[in-house]
RNA sequence: UCCCUGAUAGCUCAAUGGUAGAGCGACCGGCUGUUAACCGGUAGGUUCCAGGUUCGAGUCCUGGUCGGGGAGCCA
């Protein structure tokens, strides 16, 4: 008997005896043919359970008919085609032919097992993250998301990018991307104070104030400043008091960089990119996807396959400024009003990605005073702009809104100290980001993407507690 | 953090201020190469927490806690 995983066996010619190993799924009892169980049982390799038709010849069939969802089992059977509709194969199990069926761990009580064979709700199954696993959606979920983290991997290795461990703890409060947690030693009973009575952070472990990294670019930009080619793919952590489907207190984020590059390559990445790793779904678990299309999100594969088909559009700030006014003038409702120079509100982006163009759109060239310091000064008039502009592009997707943010960086020391100085930042933090443009300074572009968010565009999952492992949100850290 | 909304059986939800209900799940039995099975029965409740109003509160009021939808921040 060979030890086969459900998704083997499916793939294998029916006529060979096989071993399962997994959980039960579902248990079905008939009295035909002087007993029967049909014992589904998932190993989790394969979207499907593979049912295993157990004989009442087996000694301890007594158990068997005793099994219940969530029971660990080892099947040594036939592996033959079905005679039932449902599934193309399926292991008998008769000990006449050396069946067995080996009982691992039994669910003890089963009127207390959290996970019961019926349709349960994202937020009960949230309450018992480290079972939610054995359901079909979760682990649709978690076999799409390794495949796409493989695929991040793959793209960029096919690409001749450098994956850069860029550090989860930093000593730099320059990151500017948010609020950070706090990382220390210090006894928080009893403060080593300073003379005016502050926190003695030289007293913590890195002898200064320390925090949990919220973006690793401005470390991997070193890397790109001598691989050329580089990103990061690591967990990111942000303390905002944010509670909506978008948003983790710990997420995992992509960050490419690359050198000798303007905004326009950056954004032809972009798209690249997410079309690599939609495709990347789509043909190598179309099972889980099915499952998505048909229970998660009516439309999700003719949406994707939009996706893939359609060049994203790429539009200046300023048009789409224009185009969001003209819907306004023609009756079109908004909460916020727009005009030059302030931010895209989300039901902005929304109604240009899912009402006005119905297709990924790439926002490029914003007001330089609503982005970071470090994105490249455009010249005067560049798009017709009655401002100045920097080199900074959203990629909005429907359905999620902003998936990208990313920017060509200002790479001339002389702008980059002038937006130091007008944003009031603390010039002297960034001495290490300064020297790249002192010592052999290049155009480079990049851009910063949430796996999660991706995780959502692809599998068409609402909320994104429920595709990571253990979610961590404002007052939600179980598990 | 702001606005809206919700919390009742293991789960999903009902219940005019007046005896706490159903479906599913679990358990027992029947039927069946079954597959969201079906049919019959049994068990299962501190109605989120702390106060208050009332003869009487699941229901009304106040304050919390947690969830959901939207917004902001963003990825």
């Amino acid at each position: 008997m060979s030890w086969l995983s459900t998704k083997t066996a499916f793939t294998t010619p029916p006529g060979c005896p096989i071993t399962i190993k997994g959980w039960v799924r579902t248990n079905r009892e008939s009295k035909a043919e002087g007993g029967l169980c049909f014992v589904a049982v998932s190993d989790g390799s394969s979207f499907d359970a593979i049912q295993c038709v157990v004989k009442g010849n087996l000694s301890n069939f007594a158990e068997v008919q005793k099994l219940t969802t969530g029971c660990a089992v080892e099947v040594d059977g036939q592996l033959v085609q079905s005679q039932g509709k449902g599934q193309s194969v399926e292991v008998l199990v008769d000990s006449a032919q050396g069946g067995a069926v080996r009982i691992s761990g039994l669910v003890e009580h089963p009127d207390t097992y959290p996970v019961q064979n019926k349709r349960h709700t994202f937020e009960y199954l949230r309450e018992v993250a480290h079972l939610r696993v054995r359901t079909n959606t979760f682990g649709a979920v978690a076999r799409v998301r390794h495949c796409l983290s493989m695929a991040v991997h793959r793209f960029f290795h096919e690409r001749g990018f450098f994956w850069v461990h860029t550090p989860i703890i930093t000593g730099s409060d320059c990151e500017g991307a948010g609020q950070m947690f706090r990382v220390s030693t210090l006894d928080q009973m009893n403060l080593p104070r300073t003379p005016e009575g502050k926190c003695d952070y030289t007293q913590d472990f890195f002898g200064k104030e320390s925090h949990l990294t919220v973006s690793g670019q401005l470390n991997v930009e070193t890397y790109c400043c001598a691989l050329s080619n580089v990103y990061t793919f690591g967990p990111t952590f942000r303390a905002e008091n944010s509670n909506t489907a978008r948003h983790l207190a710990e997420f995992w984020m992509i960050e490419p960089e690359m050198a000798f590059c303007d905004l326009m390559r950056d954004s032809q990445i972009a798209e690249e990119f997410i079309k690599y790793c939609v495709n990347a779904a789509l043909t190598q678990l179309p099972d889980d996807m099915k499952f998505f299309d048909e229970r998660i999100e009516p439309g999700l594969l003719a949406r994707l396959k939009h996706v893939l088909d359609t060049p994203f559009r790429r539009l200046p700030y300023t048009e789409a400024v224009k185009i969001i006014q003209d819907a306004m003038a023609k009756g079109k409702k908004f909460e916020f009003q727009v005009k030059w120079g302030s931010d895209l509100q989300t039901e902005h982006e929304r109604y240009l990605t899912e009402e006005h163009f119905k297709q990924p759109v790439i926002l490029m060239n914003y007001p330089k005073q609503i982005k970071a310091f470090y994105m490249r000064l455009n010249d005067p008039g560049t798009d017709g702009a009655p401002g100045d502009t920097v080199a900074a592009m959203d990629v909005l997707v429907p359905k999620i809104g902003e998936i990208i943010g990313g920017s060509q960086r200002e790479e001339r020391l002389d702008y980059l100290d002038r937006r130091i100085e007008e944003m009031k930042l603390p010039a002297k933090e960034y001495w290490w980001y300064r020297d790249l443009r002192r010592y052999g300074t290049v155009p480079h572009a990049g851009f910063g993407l949430g796996f999660e968010r991706l995780i959502l565009f692809v599998t068409g999952m609402q909320n994104i507690r429920d595709v990571i492992p253990f979610p961590r949100a404002p007052k939600q850290a179980e598990f």
